[in-house]
DNA sequence: TGTACATCAGTGAACGCGCGTTCACTGATGTAC
DNA sequence: TGTACATCAGTGAACGCGCGTTCACTGATGTAC
């Protein structure tokens, strides 16, 4: 059963976009090759007709989380709202349609090469967007302050994670950096 | 071959101390029964007699490093020369002998409940003795800046060891860091 | 435009492998007398 | 104190299972004429 060039991309696009949340929701580890193409509506076997291997396909869907969330990045009303909605609980309950370096960063330390240089790219990508709301502290002053700023926040969500979930702590993590990063903002 | 039950209390440390090195390194995940035992020097069919599980191995294996992670705070010269030194390239190059939530809060969240907790524990102690260097803030305001701290930290030392070893990137997140909560700290 | 055939996306069984866990066994330690 | 026996820490083969990957096959699509 032969399918047209164009829906065999569209599936390919659905392998990808299911790949980028489940790899997100229980890391690249816990996701496997069968379990994934299941639930993007395939059988396992058509993996290989796509991507060379899972760390192949873990880059690219590295690549797909990161660009949605640059595109979120771009329409935030602005930086304090940005933030506040980053640090929320409802972001904390969605590792899935969150930002992947939350999700992903510890997983990423002991993966190939590729994978850890696909996630560079778009955290750097993250750093960037942030650098542009300080212009007036200088390009050196505003880059420290978005890579320091990237830092709690992504520290900020993982520590909420992992802890228990009915956890008081947990909460009070977000809201502590919330407050700790608004304050460097503002004043 | 029996043993005596001082040497088989000894060889149940060594496993846990293993466990908690190898863990940290590695991830959950990346340690198997069999590879942990042959590394800590015994065959693998004995660690049933002395754990329940590889997951009750993982609760006790978190708590030995947070002990001997709070055992170095209690020494510490400063906070400063605290921070300096658990953000630098030293640290970030040694995951199985330093932050057990830098290592494994990523792999933690996506572990049972008894993983979480003793995670949560060993967090809180580190917040707690955190929280004493800031006497000057209150109680609300010392606890606050301790969690923010402590997620800042540990997002820092998660990010540098993501991205690729050689990456400017992975020293830049560090000091930028470091002059961020040392700033905090001292004015 | 219609026909014949090659292509190749998707299927599902099968591969070798390492995982966590179990178990029968060994033999020095610990204990009862 | 010395002897006989039960205990149990450690050994290594074996278990069922899920993993990433391979492969022969199917049949509609794409193409050559």
């Amino acid at each position: 059963m032969r399918i047209s060039k164009q829906k065999a991309r569209e599936n390919r696009e659905k392998v990808v976009e299911t790949a980028a949340r489940m790899f997100r929701e229980r890391g690249f580890d816990g996701v496997g090759v069968a379990d994934l193409m299941k639930t993007a509506g395939f059988t396992h076997g058509g993996f290989y007709n796509h991507f060379e291997t899972k760390d192949a396909l873990a880059c690219e869907a590295l690549a797909q989380a990161w660009s949605v969330m640059a595109a979120e990045r771009a329409t935030a009303p602005d930086l304090p709202r940005l933030l506040k909605a980053y640090l929320s609980p409802a972001t904390r309950a969605a590792p899935g349609t969150s930002c992947p370096a939350a999700a992903l960063a510890g997983n990423v330390a002991r993966q190939p090469d590729a994978v850890r240089a696909a996630f560079a790219e778009g955290l750097e990508d993250m750093i960037g967007s942030f650098q542009q709301h300080f212009p007036e502290e200088g390009e050196a002053g505003a880059r420290t302050h978005a890579v320091s700023l990237v830092a709690a926040m992504v520290g900020a969500l993982i520590l909420s994670r992992a802890v228990p979930d009915a956890s008081p702590l947990a909460d009070e993590i977000l809201n502590a950096t919330l407050a700790s990063v608004l304050r460097e903002i503002e004043g």
